[in-house]
DNA sequence: CCTACATGCAATGTG
DNA sequence: ACATTGCATGTAGGG
């Protein structure tokens, strides 16, 4: 078993590495004080921003009262009118944004929830359960189960707007923090574009800068370079202490390079971000001053030493355990580790979702370890979009041509404040993590856990990159951002490019499956295949981007979609679809019940899920999107009257852990960017009244129970859990 | 009549 | 004996 004990060793074994700073700090672990302080000045520092990003009540104050769910995948079933409710969910709007007559409403939660919630998605961490460990990930901590478990999806860790990002003053690069502070005089060292060439080495460099008297370090704290950066009084203490901490943290640096020259590289480094606050809270707790700031840079160094090796560990392993990932652009994960898997294996980013996250970031090198663990597991993004995504919305759950569902994006869902990304984030979430399901125990994987490169830096940001390549000069940075557009836009036109052929091609998924350019084949390495999705303030033309990969939402959400969009605006992010609904499905009993399956809804399963050839079918990773918590489930189907039937299978434990009974509902996302599924359990709850006779009670067994996700919110529903009332009859 | 799917239940696996 | 797996059948709804 897997119980969060486990966790801890896991972060120790840098399982966690990217998206958890604490990683292999057991320093840090031991200075809980360290994290929770910084937790709470993580939490106090982002408020604004958690509150912004995942306050429901903000988030959809714009967002119409839910459509109708009409959507819902039951098959055989008519939704039951429902009574409105209004009140603004989440995620779920998404889901059924659809549909006509509003009839259902997820209630929000408050508040306080959504700071919890935005706590726990600052672990931003994935919880891997590889299929032997998946029996174990049930959730045993109630808390988290209520928390978890219908937490609404909008309030999750997606990458932030990067304008954004760039925007949170406090956040910046570890190492160009440390320089900053006075780690290094030579702002130039820190500047990856004129200090570090990737091909170049290291420590040569280093050595050159260090044979350059007038470069030596002198760890001056950049007033006029961080001034941004830097909150006020900052470093007082720290400039007294200039003279003799300079000198020792440089020498912790330089012995450190010396010793790894050979094997972490200057990006390694770079891509190093700690908030500024989290730094010198986390210098406070290590000691303060001078020793503290040189444990901090120790434990830093440290870490990054130790996700380096994993990398490569994983990288080596790798060359056995192939991966069906074409999502990174890694050579490890786009081997098909499987010959025996099929075509279905290989998933293919859908609509050139490349993920950016992905893409861009040095720490995607590692496969999500879920992903290792089964050769199988798909990762979404290839969805098999059949034909013009927009005329999808032909399609319809249910039978009922209320707009494509599917088509709907959940916009801003997840966004994750700025500070998100950086290691201060994961320093704060560091205990939190304790308290979230178990990490992948896959000994095969262990210690490279966690390796979602967005968990760690937010891919798609434009700023981000600039600062990846902070210069002391705005000047520099000033290039370094053109050059970053220059790159960007070249790739907006691969994307493109690569979209347009995937809707030319799209009559066939199979064919789209085996042609699509941007299912690189396993094996290939193909960055440039790979959109990358700016959502970064420069632009514009990200946006655009991404608006061209993601489906429109159906035309009787267009409103929504531009009010939502305005909000979003008034809130200072990017409009911003991460996720792709692709299908949901009321629950059944027997979806709920023993067997730990559900039966998906044919038509949306073959539109939207990868295809299968089998009738094994394939293994699946659905993040919880309540939770973070990575499920791995089956995708399969039976043969049934010559025709399938699709199942979900390994159901049960995320259905118990959301609680989740028959005529709740699941909705299943894809991750525009980071080409995951995602996964949602809504439960559904009758209002304390009497319940109101569903039209169509009595008239089918089937919609009077099940397929009638409608909804009446009473507001009193589990706390953290995404729920609606509904007024359905009892079978 | 056909399709989709909910579920019964037999076959098989496991302790 | 119980759990799991997989197939077959019954039913609703649509054409």
């Amino acid at each position: 078993m897997k119980g969060p004990e486990l966790h801890g060793e896991d972060r120790h074994l840098g399982v966690e590495n990217e998206g958890n700073p604490a990683i292999g700090f057991d320093a840090m672990e031991e200075e809980q004080g360290v994290l929770d302080e910084d937790k709470e000045i993580w939490l106090e520092r982002g408020q604004e921003d958690l509150l912004r990003v995942s306050d429901v009540s903000i988030f959809y104050e714009d967002f119409p009262p839910l459509p109708d769910f009409p959507c819902m995948s039951s098959s055989s079933s008519t939704p039951a009118p429902v009574k409105a409710i209004t009140s603004s969910s989440s995620s779920s709007c998404s889901s059924s944004a659809s549909s006509a007559a509003s009839w259902a409403v997820l209630k929000s939660e408050g508040a306080e929830e959504d700071v919890e919630k935005n706590r726990q998605h600052g672990n931003h961490y994935y919880h891997h359960n590889n299929i032997d460990d998946y029996n174990s990930q049930a959730m045993e901590d109630p808390v988290e189960v209520t928390t978890a478990a219908l937490s609404s999806t909008c309030s999750m860790e997606v990458p932030q707007p990067l304008d954004q990002a760039m925007e949170g003053v406090e956040c910046m690069d570890v190492m160009e923090d440390f320089g900053y502070i006075d780690l290094l005089e030579s702002n130039d060292f820190f500047d990856p574009s004129s200090i570090f060439h990737p091909d170049e080495g290291l420590f040569e460099e280093f050595q050159m800068e260090q044979n350059k008297p007038q470069d030596q370090p002198q760890l001056q704290y950049d007033q006029q370079a961080g001034n941004e950066e830097i909150t006020e009084g900052k470093n007082d203490q720290e400039a007294d202490h200039q003279g003799g901490r300079s000198e020792d943290l440089a020498m912790v640096f330089l012995d450190w390079l010396k010793s790894n020259k050979e094997t972490v590289s200057a990006d390694d480094l770079r891509r190093v971000k700690l908030k500024k606050t989290t730094i010198e809270c986390a210098a406070r707790r290590l000691g303060g001053g001078k020793e503290g700031m040189k444990q901090l840079l120790k434990l830093i160094l440290q870490w990054v030493q130790t996700n380096h090796l994993q990398r490569r560990r994983l990288r080596e392993s790798s060359s056995n355990v192939n991966l069906p990932y074409p999502y990174n652009q890694d050579p490890l994960q786009n081997q098909n580790p499987n010959p025996n898997s099929n075509i279905n294996c290989i998933p293919i980013p859908a609509n050139n979702h490349s993920n950016p996250c992905f893409t861009q970031s040095p720490w995607n090198v590692a496969p999500p370890p879920y992903l290792a663990a089964d050769p199988a597991t798909v990762m979404p993004g290839f969805s098999p979009m059949v034909g013009d995504p927009f005329s999808n919305g032909a399609s319809n759950i249910n039978g009922h041509p209320y707009g494509t569902p599917q088509d709907y994006i959940l916009q801003s869902y997840q966004t994750w404040p700025p500070s998100q990304f950086d290691m201060a984030s994961h320093f704060n979430s560091f205990a939190d993590n304790n308290l979230h399901s178990a990490q992948p125990q896959n000994p095969a994987f262990t210690g490279y856990g966690n390796q979602y490169p967005y968990q760690y830096v937010p891919a798609n940001d434009d700023n981000r990159l600039a600062r990846l390549g902070s210069s002391a000069t705005k000047e520099a940075r000033k290039n370094r951002m053109a050059r970053q557009r220059r790159f960007l836009s070249h790739h907006r036109n691969q994307n493109h490019h690569n979209i347009q052929h995937q809707n030319q091609g799209a009559g066939d998924p199979h064919e789209r499956l085996a042609n699509d350019p941007i299912g690189a084949p396993p094996g290939q390495s193909n960055p440039g295949s790979w959109v990358y999705l700016p959502t970064a303030a420069g632009g514009g033309s990200a946006s655009t981007t991404v608006d061209a990969l993601v489906d429109r939402p159906p035309m009787q959400t267009q409103n929504n979609y531009h009010r939502q969009a305005a909000a979003e605006r008034r809130q200072g992010w990017k409009p911003e679809k991460n996720l792709r609904f692709l299908l949901q499905k009321v629950l059944k009993q027997s979806d709920v019940g023993s067997l730990g399956r559900i039966v998906l809804p044919k038509k949306e399963a073959e539109t939207h899920l990868p295809e299968l050839e089998a009738r094994d079918g394939i293994s699946i990773a659905m993040e919880d999107i309540g939770t973070s918590r990575v499920w791995n489930m089956r995708y399969r189907f039976w043969p049934n009257n010559k025709s399938r039937m699709y199942l979900l299978e390994n159901t049960g434990d995320f259905v118990r852990t959301n609680g989740l009974q028959e005529g709740d509902f699941i909705v299943i996302y894809s991750d525009v960017k980071c080409g995951k599924y995602m996964i949602r359990g809504v439960k559904v709850r009758q209002p304390a009244g009497p319940k109101p006779e569903s039209k169509k009670a009595g008239k089918s067994r089937r919609n009077s129970h099940a397929n009638c996700p409608a909804a009446a919110n009473n507001g009193s529903g589990s706390s953290s859990t995404t729920m609606i009332t509904q007024t359905r009859t009892v079978k």
